[in-house]
DNA sequence: TTGACATATTCCTATATGGGAATGTAATGT
DNA sequence: ACATTACATTCCCATATAGGAATATGTCAA
């Protein structure tokens, strides 16, 4: 069996960086095509390609101005690979604090020895 | 070129719903890769493989406990996937607020008709 | 209608994949 | 030493890519 189909959810559409560049690029506002190719320096083919796999795992909306195109970000689809990261939150704020745990009983151990020689 | 390697990133590895599934497993404790391949239901090699993505890219630790592999996951590296997709929280929240909105306006108008029959 | 503009699709190809089956390797017990 | 347990790796294969090039579709303007 082949990797799931980049279509066949928002995990596997934001796998490609550039998808996400083209999310990162039209969350703010909607953009035309033409847009998206200038700002992110890709082949127009190669844009429409990945605003296709974007549409149809809903990340991307799409509205028709004139010949234009005009896709924007559709924020709600992003919101699975959010929660299911979300949930391993509190880890690695642990894993943070005892990081910082162990930085401040360095600098008290350093305050300690009063002829110690400071790392620059 | 073909799609970036799982083991390029996080986001490709993830991409990968048993992977999800293994890390989801691993993080509350480590475990032997008996114990995910008995709890997930996989193919024991399978599960080697998918592990072996994990490592590559950071998402798991492992130890040796005598015959036995104990894995766990190393939910830092889950971190960039997360503050990826937090960039677009505020944005659903705007959505809801809107669709929040409307439904309320929908029962203003609604509660305004006295003799109107409720939908079950 | 014809041409220009904006975007989409198709065809091509090298490549990485996940599963299945089989085999390899390392540590333990006797 | 040998069998057993616990994992890892290898080989095979059908399949879905992403990019490049070329072409098709759709819309407006004159």
């Amino acid at each position: 069996m082949p990797r799931a189909a980049t279509t066949s959810d928002a995990f596997n559409a934001v796998a490609e960086p550039r998808r996400r560049d083209i999310l990162n690029y039209l969350a703010l506002q909607e953009r035309p095509v033409g847009d998206i190719v200038d700002a992110l320096g890709l082949e127009q083919p190669s844009v429409s390609k990945h605003l296709r796999v974007l549409r149809d795992v809903g990340l991307v909306h799409v509205r028709r101005h004139g010949r234009q195109m005009l896709y924007r970000t559709n924020a709600e689809a992003i919101r699975p690979v959010h929660e299911w990261t979300a949930k391993f939150e509190r880890f690695w704020r642990h894993q943070l604090t005892r990081i910082k745990e162990r930085a401040e009983a360095k600098m008290a151990e350093a305050s300690m020895q009063e002829g110690k020689i400071k790392p620059d």
